[in-house]
DNA sequence: CCCCGACTGGGGAGCAAGTATGCACTTGC
């Protein structure tokens, strides 16, 4: 089931249409499958959702007839597009929306409860939000009523707790969108200086969520700035609006703040309004400690308050003795002192990256093409890129021993093409409860590159995750261990593991851990990466990608991989095909 | 609803886990 419990606020009329259509789509499916009925007909929706959305070409280009061309787009789905492309609306959607509130597709959007609950909660008593459910179930009111025990009571009230932990929140790459448009508009308002027009704040230092979206305009005219902000099809409503500072809510919810400064104070607006807090706390003791003084209009001496830096934030570091701090490393975790040391890391970036060790095709549950996800590949300039479809255990993507072997040849038959991009063929191999993967040795040496992913029994106790997740790093053919939490953003909860061992596990084997760059996953986190550093682990930075647009999410990862510190030399997909060839083969010598 | 292989209709994944219920239903993968 597709869903989005993080509302995905997008722009009215600049929004991607695919990814509009897509959020269309997915609502009308839940909808479907709230009020019962054929189940089909509900995955068939989902399923021409997902692969419009990943979809690299814009539909809205797209007549009928290549509309159809999609995979899972039929005649009746095409139609409803075309619809939708031409009037704004979708009839039949309309239809359903007036028929069930709004709260209770929001129900469904709770971990443990599906649409058949959801509606008997709206049907026999009446519940449309999922506020109301939880009072309902803290008025004791839902006693009696069939198949809602003491238990699920529990399940309900604490899936609510994981979403209101993500809270008002949205994911970094819905963040990113919003911002980028955003900022693109700004760029052509009057009196907008394009060069200093930028996001700050938690966007800036990457955060895996973001509450609220900070923008920065250098202008010596903000008026017409902020009236250009506030023209923007997204706004719903003004919160605020001043000389410096203007806030609005997005008809989606999310809260923009526009700040114009004079550009002189460019640099140190910029430094004030990243943060983070902590970070801004550390640098203006140093300031005082100097006899200066930090704000956002920049560096002042205390005494006479004559100006020292702001123009640029490497001048207001500068000034404070400090190198540049890159925004990802400003959350107070050592970076002032490091920087005074001389000893900041030199964070590993996209530019980076030599290759991505974890995709998949549509051979499983992938919506690109082995051709389309390699060419894709190429386009990005990697030295190696690695298939890595879902293995048998998965059993919902139907992989068999001849599947697998066949798209080996059909891989090794594209190589030819390629001179600069050497091929990898690997799989995603499903750790079992007691740390077994799909296949034996003998089977799994003919794979270049093993990635080992848990994908169910989430729920096994401490000792027992642990254990598994061990007993898979010592798997002389397992490589990189994928999305080692399998926690969602939002979704689903980490799996609990000593983590410590795990880590220790992977430096002594030479297993590299993912810092996954799926926006929901960012698995690992800054914080664990930061963990699994001290052990002496090495990470490798993959896209996940299951269509050829998400190939791009690495940059997700690399901000999540710089909060937590990486270096190049710590990210195996940063190395030489050489080097990286090495590390899998020592580890396979243990065989 | 889509796809496929047929030509008008059938199949679409199918199980594990959990809970409520008394052997069934829902959820999630």
């Amino acid at each position: 089931m597709l869903r989005n419990p993080i509302p995905v606020p997008r722009l009215n009329d600049v929004a991607r249409p695919n990814e509009e259509i897509e959020a269309l789509l997915n609502e009308y499916a839940d909808l479907l499958s709230i009020t019962g009925g054929d189940a089909f007909k509900a995955r068939a929706y989902e399923k021409a959702a997902r692969a419009i959305g990943g979809y690299p070409e814009d539909v809205s280009r797209l007549d009928d007839k290549k509309l159809r061309e999609i995979p899972n787009v039929g005649k009746s789905i095409a139609d409803k597009v075309a619809e939708f492309l031409r009037t704004g609306h979708l009839k039949v959607l309309d239809e359903r929306r007036t028929a069930i509130p709004a709260g209770v597709r929001e129900l469904i959007t709770i971990p443990t409860l599906g649409p058949k609950k959801a509606m008997q909660l709206h049907r026999e008593l009446g519940i449309a939000s999922v506020d109301a459910l939880v009072k309902a179930i803290e008025g004791d009111e839902l006693r009696g009523l069939k198949g809602f025990g003491p238990k699920t009571a529990d399940n309900i009230l604490h899936g609510v707790e994981l979403m209101q932990q993500a809270g008002d929140r949205i994911l970094l790459s819905a963040a990113t969108d919003i911002a980028e448009e955003t900022v693109a508009a700004l760029r052509e308002a009057t009196g907008c200086d394009p060069e200093h027009c930028v996001y700050a704040g938690s966007l800036r230092r990457m955060r895996e969520t973001i509450g609220d979206i900070d923008l920065l305009v250098a202008s010596e005219d903000p008026a017409s700035v902020m009236d250009a902000f506030i023209a923007l099809p997204h706004t719903a409503e003004v919160i605020a609006h001043g000389e410096k500072k203007t806030s609005v809510r997005t008809v989606k919810g999310l809260q923009l703040d526009l700040r114009v400064l004079p550009p002189a104070s460019f640099g140190a607006g910029l430094q004030y309004f990243t943060g983070s807090q902590a970070h801004n706390i550390r640098t203006r003791e140093i300031a005082v400690r100097k006899g200066l003084k930090l704000s956002e209009y920049g560096l002042f001496h205390a005494k006479s308050g004559r100006r020292k830096a702001a123009a640029t934030e490497e001048e207001v570091y500068a000034a404070l003795g400090l190198p540049w701090i890159p925004p990802t490393l400003r959350e107070d975790r050592g970076e002032v002192a490091a920087g005074l040391a001389g000893e900041l890391p030199r964070l590993v970036t996209e530019d980076d990256l030599r290759g991505d060790l974890h995709t998949h095709t549509d051979l499983t549950d992938g919506l690109s093409s082995l051709e389309d996800m390699v060419a894709t590949a190429a386009a990005r300039g990697y030295a190696y890129y690695a298939v890595t479809d879902h293995a048998p255990k998965l059993s919902m993507q139907r992989m068999t021993d001849e599947k697998i072997l066949a798209q080996r040849e059909q891989l090794r038959a594209l190589a030819g093409r390629y001179k600069k991009m050497r091929l990898l063929h690997g799989t995603e191999l499903n750790i079992g409860p007691d740390g077994d993967v799909d296949w034996p040795g003998e089977f799994l040496a003919g794979f270049d590159l093993c990635v080992a992913s848990i994908h169910s029994h989430f729920t096994l106790d401490r000792a027992a995750q642990t254990r598994r997740l061990i007993r898979a790093c010592e798997n002389p053919y397992v490589a990189v261990i994928g999305h080692p939490t399998t926690r969602q953003i939002g979704r689903r909860p980490p799996i609990d593991a000593d983590l410590d061992a795990v880590f220790a596990a992977c430096a002594r084997t030479g297993t590299a851990l993912e810092v996954n760059s799926h926006p929901h996953r960012l698995d690992l986190n800054d914080e664990l990466i930061l963990r699994a550093r001290h052990h002496g682990a090495v990470f490798a930075i993959d896209s996940d990608a299951h269509s050829t647009t998400h190939l791009a999410h690495t940059r997700y990862g690399v901000g999540t991989a710089q909060r937590g510190w990486l270096t190049p030399d710590e990210v195996i997909n940063t190395w030489t095909w050489q080097r990286l060839k090495s590390f899998l083969a020592k580890k396979r010598k243990s065989a």
